[in-house]
DNA sequence: GTCTAATTCTTGACTGAGTCCAGAATTCAT
DNA sequence: ATGAATTCTGGACTCAGTCAAGAATTAGAC
């Protein structure tokens, strides 16, 4: 519903607005889709936005930990919907391709550092790099 | 010895190069460097280079696994010499200092995903994420 | 419903990191 | 020494993302 959405939006202290919520819709429909990616499918929905509404909404909401943002290597930050599982993800080195992994040990295992060096951890992030099926049988 | 890092380009079908010493030597001499601030390196011990070598034989190490190429979000490419020993890296979000950790459990255990989908994974890369000391006293 | 302050959006110029290209210079096997 | 292959130089260019100023929208107070 898009009304669930708007009350996150309130929750967090940001304000409801046609371009926030078609954002969220287009994460939703469009996992570890880019900003550019993201930007189109916006227009689909709302007709016209601006890059800048596009990344300074994806800014507050990945800030708000109502989407998640993902930057693998040689790659455009891609963003997703789904939050608070502590999931990663399997990019393949040749086509890109995006999909995710559930955690290997069950439980936030790798959020332990063996030693934290006096930093403050907040998020640990997994990226497996690898060949998808397809790219292996092209032989890339 | 310069000598055995001439050897290791040799093994690998690489020529040597002053331009490919110097970066070596760079990187040994400056863990988690950019590729600019090892421009300027190499640029100390060999008086110029061209960007383009720089990224160029930084790409063709990186990939004999010379050396390793990490790619943190929001930062350009760091670049570093330790390379086989499946470590991770720990990394400031307001200051951008970048620490070795090593594997949580010993034995590259991280290199395992829950299930691969068909995908040959050759590498997982893990990030820690949080703050220094340094930046949590200041309050960043 | 109206008003006002704060937030958000638009437009467009701009930066930083990295790539592409063509020709010149080096390396290295013979 | 010689020639083929690799590498380097310099400069234009792309792509992702940021900055800034003013216009528009939102939401709480009346």
């Amino acid at each position: 519903m898009e009304g669930d959405i708007a009350q996150k939006l309130r929750e967090n202290g940001l304000q409801v607005t046609a371009q926030r919520l078609a954002i969220m819709r287009a994460v939703a429909e469009h996992p570890h889709a880019t900003a550019d990616e993201l930007i189109d499918a916006v227009r689909a929905i709302i007709g016209t936005v601006s890059k800048q509404a596009v990344y300074s909404s994806l800014g507050a909401l990945a800030e708000k930990s109502l989407i998640r943002r993902i930057q693998p290597a040689g790659s455009p930050a891609r963003y997703e919907d789904r939050v608070g599982d502590n999931h990663h993800h399997l990019i393949c080195r040749s086509c890109g391709a995006t999909v995710d992994v559930d955690c290997v040990v069950g439980e936030a295992p790798c959020l332990t550092a063996s030693d934290d060096h006096g930093f403050d951890i907040d998020e640990a992030e997994i990226i497996f790099w690898g060949h998808c099926p397809d790219c292996r049988s092209v032989g890339a």
